[in-house]
DNA sequence: GTTCCTTCCTGAACACTGTTCAGGTTAGTA
DNA sequence: TACTAACCTGAACAGTGTTCAGGAAGGAAC
């Protein structure tokens, strides 16, 4: 669109907006360099390849999470923060694919188990670790599936009736949260 | 090897082997067929794309499931479940990646989450729905991130010290399951 | 033994993909 | 005006999944 140069974070713009329109598929460096009038070999000036600009598109769709008011308990806050990840990721095309392949090669979108796990208020570090890492695992299986969906019922693919999303995630929410409150007890 | 003419079994078998060997980056249509001393085209004439191949090799990883026996209590049951999915993944160079990824397009992979809910005896039929949900997303998400850290510290990358993955993933189903027989109670 | 049909495969191509690299242009600083 | 850093071009490389017309192998029927 415009005549001029680009940096860094000219292009992660550019691929989340790609991203946005076309689905993490057809997120191509090519079609990437197209959208900024400029040749693919271009891009590798600002990233070294395709997987750290990926990294760097997870971390942002993982710092759109609202920020939460502390709650009058801190199961509520989890769960709130936990929803608040939800979140996040539904606002991106494919954002939970994009968020677990980066978190699972280790590249980053560490903050969002982070933040929940500063709320999760356990002396069992431990415990605590496990059942931030448990909610994210959750949200994020939960959503890519739904994601998924989206995706197959605008290709006019038959919707076999399931249970609404987000009342199964938050169950599955509350289950972890009360077992953790119960644990704690004992 | 052989010199023979192959059946689809045949062609799944391999596509198991070359993942084992190679890792499923490496699992191309074109290496599969050379394994099988081919050409890549002959493999189209078994299965209509790589995608619908992958959706039997995951079914075929989720099959490899250890029966589990009834024990004392359901909880104990889903628990040995959980674990024997944990195992199926595991035996397989990245399984954990290629169910994931099926289970989330809808092609299969559906045989884990019904074991292991149809061990969680709640009357309340979208509980124990969510509950088995819940279980699969921790344990897929759980052995990818170990699956990953277990091919990045083959290539020499410095291990930073994390809690135990197999200690990690059965707190988060003991907190699924007494969330569980809590939320029952009430 | 010859026909016939199904099963399986060849060979070549198409339209992509991420990535590299030597060289050029632009912009800002001294 | 010269220098240097930032940014880009153009062309190529090596690979990917997939398609398609045609051919060969094997077994059954006559």
């Amino acid at each position: 669109m415009s005549a001029s140069r680009y940096n860094k974070s000219d292009v992660l713009e550019a691929a989340l907006k790609l991203l946005d329109e076309l689905g993490l598929p057809d997120l191509t460096m090519r079609k990437l360099a197209a959208s900024l009038d400029v040749q693919p070999s271009a891009l590798y000036w600002h990233y070294p390849n395709k997987q750290s600009l990926l990294a760097e598109v997870s971390n942002t769709i993982v710092a759109f999470m609202k920020p939460v008011e502390e709650q009058s308990t801190w199961k509520e806050t989890a769960k709130l923060k936990a929803l608040s990840l939800r979140d996040a990721l539904l606002a991106f095309r494919d954002g939970a694919e994009v968020v677990s392949s980066t978190l699972a090669l280790g590249l980053g979108a560490t903050a969002a188990q982070e933040r929940i796990q500063s709320s999760i208020k356990v002396d069992d570090g431990a415990l605590a670790h496990s059942a931030a890492e448990s909610i994210v695992f959750l949200v994020l299986g939960n959503v890519w599936h739904q994601q998924q969906r989206m995706q197959a019922n605008s290709l006019g693919v038959v919707d076999n009736i399931s249970m609404d999303d987000r009342s199964s995630l938050e169950t599955g929410i509350d289950l972890i949260l009360t077992g953790l409150s119960q644990k704690v007890k004992a």
